[in-house]
DNA sequence: CCAAAAGTGTTGAATTTACACCCATGA
DNA sequence: TCATGGGTGTAAATTCAACACTTTTGG
């Protein structure tokens, strides 16, 4: 092996819940940037660069992450590493690819301007290189992950009502829960904490606040804990 | 990144059930070799080495393993990109690492010799790198698909009786199971065939011969497909 | 009072688990 | 015939899913 003949690279999948207007439910968006030179010049493509000599991949996804799109995620995992031979035109490129969460909050501040554009996860246009293959890739493990683990958390703020939650999941598995089976479903798991408050303003009966349990991992990774 | 900074390298975790002697019940074994050059020089380690400038990453593996212990896996998956900056104490290397099934038969053939041992996976020496930790999360995620896959085909020949593939899923979980839930489970998931076939020999009821289902796909991994 | 979402209760279906029991063979 | 694992039956326990109903707020 040989620098002139191969690459090291990190990618990372960004998912964010965005509302696309008022009322509208939120629906699970991802930032890309627009590539400024060949191969695929002008085409849409996800956030990454090369691995520093010095840096841990995590790391070297976190930052690239931070450079192109100012987004500081939430939840940070290595969802698979793309190599084969013909992945792109010109030189061998081996990217290791991260999937990461941020909160609605962080995802309004994104810059979002010329290079860096929000899409709807489902509705992506031609990307560069295998990047529609990497992208249906993290959302399916989104998708899977999300049925039995907690890492619809992630997607939230310190305190959050349960209805926030469930729409969570409703949001990223495209169907509709059962309000009464999740809450027991949640509350049978003692991933969440009930708070003393609650949360006024709507037109309703107010419901309670709940925070996020830290005694419970969000993911059970196995022996390589909280990556 | 730079030649001289970061080398990219394969590793793989093979596994293949073995019977310690006669009448033992099999567990689970994974072959080694030993260092013969530093860092961890005589150390035991996973088989593997650098990546070909143009092989894919599976390819990699699958040579390197073929190279170095003579097996043909049954069954192979990317397993984890591991690249810290500190897991080689001289230059930077970053592996992607592979685990892997071979049927029992594959194993007996296996060269075993000065350099090439077989050991337990659950009692392994130190090894060489962060190899225990990646031995560790192999295990880790081999007992988890277990669970909720058809993986444990792999470790078997053409036909076999339900008590093999029992006796396979009992091994790798190391806990005993209801012989006749665990036809029904199996029954029920239409994973296997029934042939007209039974096998004699034994000082009991021949048990049936049942075939691998071909339009079940061994596991689920989404739009990647069969690895 | 009414609408709407929060939250509790209830019931039948589906699935899991434990274990009793019959079957077919070699010795 | 007996021992042994192959294979079937069944009933209790647990979990899941659907939906009725009560509660609490704003308007």
């Amino acid at each position: 092996m040989n620098a002139q003949q191969l690459t090291l690279a990190v990618s990372t999948v960004i998912f964010a819940l965005r509302a696309d207007g008022e009322g509208t439910a939120a629906s699970l968006r991802i930032p890309l940037v627009r590539r400024i030179r060949g191969p695929f010049e002008g085409r849409w493509a996800l956030p990454g660069g090369p691995v520093e000599a010095r840096e841990n991949l995590s790391a070297a996804a976190a930052r690239s992450l931070r450079e192109t799109t100012a987004l500081e995620p939430n939840y940070l995992e290595q969802l698979y590493a793309f190599g084969d031979v013909d992945r792109s035109p010109d030189q061998r490129v081996v990217s290791v690819v991260y999937w990461a969460l941020v909160r609605s909050e962080q995802a309004d501040i994104a810059t979002e301007g010329e290079n860096v554009r929000w899409f709807s996860a489902d509705e992506l246009p031609e990307l560069a290189f295998d990047h529609n293959l990497i992208v249906d890739y993290a959302l399916w493990r989104l998708r899977t992950k999300m049925e039995y683990s907690r890492i619809a958390h992630a997607f939230l703020g310190e305190t959050f009502t349960l209805a926030e939650l469930r729409q969570v999941h409703e949001a990223v598995l495209r169907k509709a829960l059962d309000p009464a089976n999740f809450r027991r479903q949640i509350e049978a798991s003692k991933a969440v904490i009930a708070t003393e408050q609650q949360l006024t303003g709507g037109r309703h009966r107010p419901p309670r606040l709940y925070r996020y349990n830290a005694s419970v991992e969000l993911t059970d990774n196995g022996p390589l804990g909280r990556p």
